[in-house]
DNA sequence: TTTAATTACTATATTAAAGTAGAAATTACA
DNA sequence: TGTAATTTCTACTTTAATATAGTAATTAAA
């Protein structure tokens, strides 16, 4: 898979906070308008907190908010919060004691592969998902 | 990530056997050189007899062989074997319910970053690994 | 100041991938 | 024919990701 769920949840979480831009929504109301598990859905907003990307409310009628524009915000950007995987991995390991003069043969062919969806990633916004 | 551990393990192992075409190879030899757990190893190696990619032969002496040229492999053969995802993964879900006129932004974007994935799997051969 | 609604925190449970263990089936060969 | 080395089969264990549960902390408003 490219990406896991938690990321996929963030991902809508924050198309979602684009659209209602600058209302206060509870998690509540965004695990059920996502049909995302609610518990589960609590600690990815905390997450999502203390990365910024959103603002908090707490306390009765408290919420959740985009906190940038969401033409500021790159899917990469949300993915790298709940990305724990090297990002060197291949067949071979994790690239640690590998050059540009010891590579293998497929290393090019990954680093293809790799920067296609990197790219993909850092040049979608959220924005472009809300339109 | 890419391709996962046990994708990994059988592409290697694949790999392995092309380079000692003709020579039976016990599962034991193919673990140590590899580091690969012995156990596990077994049962990805009956799944790619199954699969028809190498014979097994049982018994004292036995062992595993390559049963097609390294050229005739293809990564995304192996890849194929150890999968179990559904093709159309997205943030979005499995994608079953959309088509060319339903597709969001992303989809088009998707497409490209899988079939560049794709295509490198399916234009490398075990071959190419070898030399 | 109390209550209700909310986020935040901590611990536990479930599920899927990876790894381990033991023994049955097969086979070469002494 | 018996033994040792192997693949194959079945069951279990561990680990990491996902999900659930309970409660503390916070806050608006009655
Ligand atoms: S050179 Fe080969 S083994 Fe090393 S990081 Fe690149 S693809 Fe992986
Ligand atoms: S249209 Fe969007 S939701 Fe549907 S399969 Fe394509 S990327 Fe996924």
């Amino acid at each position: 898979m490219i990406i896991n769920k938690t990321q996929s949840y963030a991902i809508r979480v924050l198309e979602l906070l684009a659209q209602k831009k600058d209302i206060l929504i509870s998690a509540k109301k965004i695990s059920q308008n996502l049909d995302i598990p609610y518990k589960y859905l609590t600690r990815v907003m905390t997450k999502l907190s203390e990365s910024q990307l959103v603002n908090s409310y707490r306390g009765k009628d408290g919420g959740f908010m985009i906190a940038k524009e969401p033409s500021e915000i790159k899917l990469k950007d949300i993915i790298d919060i709940f990305s724990n995987e090297s990002p060197h991995q291949c067949i071979y390991g994790d690239g640690s004691i590998c050059s540009q003069k010891t590579k293998c043969t497929l290393h090019d062919k990954w680093q293809n592969s790799k920067e296609s969806i990197n790219e993909s990633f850092l040049n979608t916004t959220i924005q472009e998902l809300v339109k």
